[in-house]
RNA sequence: CGCGGGAUAGAGCAGCCCGGUAGCUCGUCAGGCUCAUAACCUGGAGGUCGUUGGUUCAAAUCCAGCUCCCGCAACCA
C-alpha cells in the first residue's frame, strides 16, 4: 500500500470540503501561467516541511500564500494542482529519534501528523500530499539518481573534513569560533577521510547563467533573482550527495550502492517530480505528470532560493534532461520577524500558529497575514496589529456592512430582494466602483501581491458602507411612497456583497461562504471571476438572518504594558 | 570595498521596475447619523518621501556618493 497520500487519510484527518469553484473548468485563461502543449493545470507547490519540530508562523504563512494562489487560479477557471508535504529523512530526524528512544519512522509520523492538523486548521485545499519516506517517492529518486548516474553526471571521491563525534557530523568553518576553534559542544572533532558520491554541479553553471539571463521571470520577486545571480559568480563547487549508511541510516539507498543513501537534495527536491507523476508506473492514480510540469511556482522561503531552488534544482532538472522550456518558476517569500527580530526556537519567540487559528480563526490568521506582508519581504508579526486589523476590516467593515444590510433588508423588504427601474447617480457609483475593481484586484495578483489586492477589495466594501450613509434607506423608509427606492438600494447592497464574497474567497474561504450562507445564494458552479457580472442575485431571492460575521474581537487586559 | 534588503505623516506599511497633484489601515481633533458587531459617514490637523550631489521642463520614483538599521554567508518558511 503505497504511503504517498494523495488524499488525506480517512478516518484520521476529516478532508477539508472542495472549493465549488473547483470543478468550474472553463477555458483555461492564462495569466501568469506556462503553456505547453500538452499542460492544461496550474501546478503550485510548497517547499516540503522537515518533520523534526512542530510547525511554526512561517510553515503557515507559506501555506496560506500558496493556498490563496491556488483558490485564485480556480476561481479564474483554471484546473489547479496544489501539492504540499513533508520532508521525512535525515541526519537530524534520526538523531531526534534516538534520543527519544523511537524509531526515526515513529518521530516522523507524530510530527507529520502535526503538520496536517495544521493543514486542516488554517483551511489549505491542497490537490497533492507527499511524504518522502513513501515508496512511490523513494521510487523517484532512484530513477533520478539511476539516470544521472548512468549518463556519467554521478562520481565518488575521498574527501577530508572536520567530523564531531558528539553530533555525528562534519562541521564546517562556519562552526569554528572567534579563536579558530571548533566550540566545546561539538566535543572532540577529528579530521577524517570519507568517500561519498557527487553531481557534477558546477559543469552546468554555465548553462544556468544563460538560461537566467533569459529568463528573468525564472523568481519572483525581481530583487531576489539579483541575489541569484550574483551567487553564481562564486563558481559553486560539485554537490555531495550521499552519506554512507555507517553514519546515516535514514535514508533512500543509491541505487547503484547499498552501502551509501542519498542526502538532502535528491531526496527533498525531487518531490515537485514525484508527486507530480514524473516516471509513474501505470498503476499508481498519481497525476499526468505533462499536464502538469512545467510547476507554475515553487512557493519558498527566501533563505532557501540560494543555492538549493535556484542553483541545485534547475541544474539536477536540466542533467536529467528537461528542456529549458520546462524549467519551473519560483516564488521566494520573505520571513516573519518578531518586534524586528528573526523569530529562532533559540530567543523563544517563536508563534504557534495552531494557537493562532483557534483564536482568531482560519480566516483571521489568513486575511492578517496575507494583508500585512508584502510578498517577497520581511514583515513584522504583531498581535495588536492583527486584532486592529481584523476588527476595523474584517469585522467593523466588511461584517457589519453584511449585517446592517440583511436586517434593513429584513425589516424594510420583508427579506426579499427586488430588482426594480429605480436609478439614480448613486447607485451607479456603486456599479462603477464594482467595475472598477478587476483591474485593482487582478493586477497585484500577477505578482502574488495580496496586501494590494485585499486593499482594493476593502476599499469596494467602504464604497459600499458610504453608499448606505448617502443615501439612508432607514429614513427613506419611513416613507411608504419611497418603497421602490429602498428596495433598489437594498437591492444593490446585497448584489455587492454577492460579489464580494467571489473576491473574498481566495483569502477567507470560510467567511466567503458564510456570507452567501446568510445570503442564502450560491454562486453558480461555472461561474468565475471571468464571467462575473451584475446581476448575481435574481428578482425575488429571499436571504437569510444576519449574523455577525466576524464577531469583534475585544481587548484583552493588558498584558504587556 | 563579501552579498542582499530596508530608511515615506504619531505607529505600521503601499507607491519606486514603466519619473508628472504623496496613498492605505490605525491613532488624533471637530462634526453627523442611528440600519448595524459601541459599528457607519463627513471634515480637519499631521510628511522638505534618510542624507548630499547629478540627470530632467519635472525625481519618493532614474544615476552616483554617504549615514543608519536588518538579514544572509550551503541545508531554520
Amino acid at each position: 500500500m503505497p504511503s504517498l497520500l494523495f488524499k488525506r487519510p480517512v478516518g484520521t484527518i476529516p478532508r477539508t470540503p472542495r472549493n465549488p469553484f473547483a470543478r468550474a473548468l472553463l477555458p483555461a485563461n492564462d495569466a501568469g501561467c506556462i503553456r505547453t502543449p500538452m499542460k492544461d493545470t496550474c501546478y503550485l507547490t510548497t517547499a516540503i516541511d522537515y518533520t523534526n519540530a512542530a510547525p511554526h508562523l512561517g510553515h503557515a504563512y507559506e501555506k496560506i500564500l500558496t493556498d490563496a494562489m491556488a483558490r485564485y487560479q480556480r476561481l479564474r477557471g483554471k484546473k489547479v494542482f496544489f501539492l504540499t508535504g513533508v520532508d521525512q529523512h535525515g541526519q537530524k530526524i534520526q538523531q531526534s529519534a534516538e534520543k527519544a528512544g523511537i524509531h526515526p519512522a515513529t518521530h516522523v509520523k507524530k510530527v507529520t501528523k502535526l503538520f496536517l492538523r495544521l493543514l486542516e486548521a488554517l483551511n489549505i485545499s491542497n490537490d497533492g500530499w507527499i511524504e518522502t519516506t513513501s515508496d512511490l517517492h523513494k521510487k523517484a529518486v532512484q530513477k533520478l539518481l539511476q539516470d544521472l548516474h548512468d549518463k556519467g553526471q554521478l562520481y565518488k571521491a575521498s574527501r577530508t573534513g572536520f567530523y564531531s563525534e558528539r553530533a555525528e557530523q562534519f562541521v564546517t568553518d562556519k562552526e569554528r569560533g572567534p579563536d579558530g576553534n571548533f566550540g566545546a559542544e561539538w566535543g572532540e572533532v577529528v579530521e577524517l577521510e570519507e568517500e561519498n558520491y557527487y553531481f557534477r554541479l558546477s559543469e552546468h553553471i554555465p548553462w544556468l547563467v544563460e538560461f537566467l539571463k533569459k529568463t528573468p521571470d525564472f523568481v519572483l520577486p525581481d530583487s531576489r533573482m539579483t541575489n541569484l545571480v550574483k551567487s553564481l559568480e562564486e563558481a559553486p563547487g560539485d554537490l555531495c550527495i550521499s552519506r554512507p549508511k555507517s553514519r546515516l541510516r535514514w535514508g533512500i539507498d543509491l541505487p547503484f550502492d547499498p552501502d551509501y543513501v542519498t542526502y538532502v537534495w535528491f531526496d527533498a527536491l525531487t518531490n515537485y517530480i514525484s508527486a507530480a507523476g514524473w516516471e509513474k508506473d501505470s498503476a499508481e492514480g498519481l497525476p499526468e505528470f505533462s499536464s502538469l510540469w512545467p510547476c507554475d511556482a515553487h512557493v519558498i522561503g527566501k533563505d532557501i532560493l540560494v543555492p538549493a531552488h535556484g542553483v541545485y534544482w534547475p541544474i539536477m532538472l536540466h542533467a536529467a534532461g528537461f528542456p529549458d522550456e520546462a524549467m519551473p518558476k519560483i516564488v521566494a517569500h520573505g520571513w516573519w520577524n518578531i518586534r524586528g527580530e528573526k523569530m529562532s526556537k533559540s530567543t523563544g519567540n517563536v508563534v504557534d500558529p495552531m494557537e493562532l487559528a483557534a483564536k482568531y480563526g482560519a480566516d483571521g490568521l489568513r486575511y492578517y497575514l496575507l494583508s500585512d506582508m508584502t510578498t517577497g519581504q520581511d514583515a513584522d508579526f504583531n498581535l495588536d496589529r492583527l486584532v486592529v486589523r481584523y476588527n476595523s476590516e474584517l469585522a467593523n467593515g466588511l461584517g457589519n456592512l453584511l449585517n446592517r444590510t440583511l436586517s434593513m433588508s429584513a425589516r424594510y423588504c420583508e427579506a426579499m430582494v427586488t430588482v426594480n427601474s429605480y436609478e439614480d447617480d448613486l447607485g451607479r457609483e456603486v456599479i462603477d466602483a464594482l467595475a472598477a475593481l478587476p483591474a485593482a484586484y487582478h493586477a497585484p495578483l500577477e505578482k502574488w501581491q495580496f496586501n494590494r489586492a485585499i486593499e482594493a477589495l476593502i476599499q469596494f466594501v467602504n464604497v459600499c458602507n458610504r453608499y448606505t450613509d448617502k443615501t439612508e434607506p432607514f429614513r427613506l423608509a419611513k416613507d411608504p411612497e419611497s418603497a421602490p427606492r429602498v428596495q433598489s438600494i437594498l437591492q444593490h447592497l446585497i448584489e455587492a456583497l454577492a460579489h464580494i464574497s467571489i473576491y473574498l474567497t481566495p483569502v477567507c474561504p470560510d467567511a466567503a461562504k458564510r456570507i452567501q450562507e446568510q445570503l442564502r445564494w450560491t454562486p453558480p458552479a461555472a461561474l468565475t471571476f471571468d464571467t462575473l457580472a451584475w446581476g448575481l442575485i435574481p428578482d425575488g431571492h429571499e436571504h437569510g438572518k444576519p449574523k455577525p460575521l466576524f464577531p469583534r474581537i475585544e481587548a484583552e487586559p493588558a498584558a504587556e504594558q
